[in-house]
DNA sequence: TTACAATTGTGAAATGTTACACTAATGAGG
DNA sequence: CCTCATTAGTGTAACATTTCACAATTGTAA
């Protein structure tokens, strides 16, 4: 009991979460399976038994997995059952994209803020959010107790601003700038830079030849 | 010999080749060793003499390894030594954005076309690249012989899409729609959804009161 | 009431990954 | 030439994760 459970469990559990979501919103069945869940996935059901049972017994024998109630429990597993609030950091093509995105609302996020360096971008309006400027950032950290922070900037700046916002309370870190962040124990970050991505994948493929 | 090469592995070269790659701008060395590396990245330098020992034995004792070479190396391995032509399908905020990203150049990726099926952003130019229909995305997937997508589209129309491109002839695809996309074997997928990132990361956060 | 198909949760086995610790090589400095 | 600090590569041990396989439970249908 007690035991630390891995990281890379936790992982999967925002993937089940939508999985689960999808499931609901199709309204065909209000259970669900582990074999089913594996089947979308493409994940087997033995590893998704095994990781939720980390966590509690959510299904019954012989039924499954009541699709509602499991996705309340991941929700709260995940601290999603309340609304975290959200400072994006950039706005230039990538922050104007995130601050228009609606995908954030209804699972767990609200972007409440946008900063920039920039005096032409500071003050326009971005689906709502009025984009402030980048000296008023650790103050609204600060005050607003946030702790979760989407970084989009230039990777020159990337560091500078995960130091500053780590000191004014931030607690999680996406960072979209293509450079690998260093942060104190504690501080969750990950990193989502999609030339990374993609070079993964093309060790895989035959090189066109010309 | 002829071990398969843990995909787990593939997936930190890139990062690898990030490090190095700033190593070389910062132009202070030509050489480096797993230890700073390490440092840099938090990750045990023994990894990653394990990881590169792989492919080959690319250091000298004493001196480590000749950075401009490693790199060369990396590439090589990835495939990036060509540069692969690059399909965006959708042309909203997201697919604006990832038009406007200049950081593909020089890190094996041109996009060279951007699709999307909403007439009236079909036709507007982004960055030098003008919008497609979507209608023409199966022949220039074909005719061109593209092998790598980049899907910002909503989820609704991502498998869809998927299939399509696949049967056309694309062969890894960076899927930025909230869904678990489908593909035969041999089908590279990635997946970024910014919600599941951060959702990962408020497990291990306190939530706030409120 | 009984038989049966479906399904979970879970120990144990199998497999995969990382860390350790050591040998051998290298170059710098005396 | 010798000594020493540094460092790569690697076999093996330690650790982590996944898969297997099965008992127990459930609901359905005969």
């Amino acid at each position: 009991m007690g035991n630390e459970i891995p990281d890379i469990v936790i992982g999967r559990l925002p993937v089940y979460l939508r999985a689960l979501t999808y499931i609901a919103q199709e309204g065909e069945k209000t259970n669900t399976s582990s074999h089913e869940l594996g089947r979308r996935l493409g994940i087997s059901s033995a590893q998704i038994r095994k990781d939720l049972s980390h966590f509690g017994e959510f299904g019954k024998q012989g039924t499954g997995y009541h699709v509602q109630y499991l996705i309340e429990q991941l929700r709260q597993i995940l601290h999603l059952d309340v609304e975290w609030r959200v400072v994006v950091i950039g706005a230039g093509f990538l922050g104007h994209a995130l601050a228009h995105y609606n995908g954030f609302q209804h699972r767990g996020f609200d972007i409440q803020w946008i900063f920039d360096n920039n005096s032409e971008i500071v003050g326009r309006e971005m689906n709502g959010l009025v984009v402030q400027h980048i000296d008023e950032l650790e103050d609204t950290i600060w005050e607003e107790k946030i702790q979760v922070a989407i970084l989009a900037v230039p990777a020159e700046a990337a560091q500078g601003l995960t130091d500053l916002i780590v000191k004014a309370g931030i607690r999680a870190i996406l960072n979209y700038a293509p450079i690998n962040l260093t942060v104190p124990d504690g501080v969750q970050v990950m990193h989502s830079d999609p030339v990374i991505q993609m070079q993964r994948m093309t060790y895989y493929l035959v090189p066109p030849k010309r």
